[in-house]
DNA sequence: ATCATCCTATGATCTAGATCAATTCCAATT
DNA sequence: AATTGGAATTGATCTAGATCATAGGATGAT
């Protein structure tokens, strides 16, 4: 069940819009404001789209993680990309009304939200707002490049790092805390489906990791020691 | 070297921009044809673009076939995504002026060439261009998700299977011939560095395809028997 | 407190695909 | 016709990571 009320917050003031995705001038974002329909809350653990469901709003993430994924037959699982607070949920519904992938929380979410099609004719009529949209589809499409360089010629160790260094280093982009120990939400099973791997043999690269005295991973707290050593990888 | 000459098909007749990407109605195709600065001509396995080169132009394929690749330490390739003809090779030119990957052709290659500028000016001009280019974006991200899939979640079997498939079907809605044998300039190695392989495990699963009478491919001619077979994958 | 559940840890195997090492097969020169 | 060099084929191993099996904490519900 969702919950519905009134934010406290304008989107001229939004910390996370300052950061993230739709950075622009004022009278922009009170467009957008404009263009916002509310919220939503969603408990953690949850699926809050289903792939190939009709979504008739767009969200964008205020606060908390979430992740992309697909199933296969068989339980297979392949995440997709990760969610921080900031990103845009579903751009795709810009062109396509039914999502081509399943959204799921990891821990519990505030989304802001968008009528779809309102949005698309914003977007038409920003140049600006246009022109970060591509922005965002290029970088998405470089991160999903190198996350393919990484399962297709990189070994289980240099992904796990890769993956944790890339985490960390977004979460800084957008100020989140990432002091020693840091809120960190991926369990073991997170991490394998998100780099083809298996959920146990996550958890041996992370053991391997912690006797490294590089990092250590347990029940959502990462503690980072040696930076420069994932930066290698 | 790249040979420049006058072209003698105008982009308003162009049977590429019919099928892909800038499908768009005919006074677009004439504003297009005033952006088009010229083509060029690459011969074959030739590198086009070296990832962090600086771009001022961009290519459209008019004919042939190419790929995008990035190279790691260690003589490791990982190839991003196959290009026919109609696709256009560097939209992230559009954002960023730097190209984060390879191009290099497979066949010789005839490309139409735009001014990067002028493009990124026309693009915000034109509503039209600019949700293609949102289209564009948002079907290769979903193509580079499935990808991910298949190399994260999927054995070597599937994976050649399915990236057979998905060549000729993009063929096919380009008009291209695909009755047995077709041609496909595809080596070994290709097919291994695109779905994180060895080019002699990818090898034994063509022999295997073959052997089972599913699809033959020998130096460039592709058989296709069974695409019932393959499409089950 | 007790129980059920989920996440994590660890050990013992197994296997898909990698690596190493020759050969054979062509197409393109000379 | 001979030569050369890249690509495909084949066989013999090896190994990173999967699979199977079990058990140990946490956490939350009753």
């Amino acid at each position: 069940m969702t919950v519905m009320s009134a934010l406290p917050i304008s989107c001229a003031q939004c910390p996370r819009l300052k950061t993230a995705f739709y950075r622009s001038e004022h009278e922009t974002l009170v467009a957008m404001e404009q263009l916002r329909s509310g919220h939503r809350h969603f408990p953690a653990k949850r699926t809050i789209y289903r792939e190939g469901e009709i979504a008739s709003e767009m969200l964008m993430i205020f606060d908390g993680w979430a992740f992309r994924y697909k199933l296969l037959p068989g339980g297979r699982r392949q995440i997709l990309s990760f969610l921080l607070p900031g990103d845009p949920i579903c751009l795709p519904l810009l062109t396509v009304d039914r999502l081509p992938f399943s959204v799921q929380s990891l821990t519990s979410i505030t989304a802001c939200t968008f009528d779809r099609s309102c949005f698309a004719n914003f977007v038409a009529e920003h140049r600006q707002i246009a022109f970060q949209a591509d922005v965002s589809c290029v970088s998405a499409q470089t991160s999903a490049d190198e996350r393919l360089i990484d399962l297709g010629r990189r070994s289980a160790y240099e992904r796990v790092g890769r993956l944790i260094l890339e985490l960390v280093t977004r979460m800084e982009a957008k100020g989140l805390p990432t002091s020693n120990p840091m809120f960190f939400p991926l369990g073991q099973t997170h991490i394998a489906d998100a780099l083809g791997l298996t959920s146990i043999h996550a958890g041996r690269v992370l053991r391997r990791f912690r006797r490294e005295g590089v990092l250590s991973l347990h029940r959502g707290r990462l503690e980072l020691f040696d930076r420069a050593a994932l930066r290698r990888l």
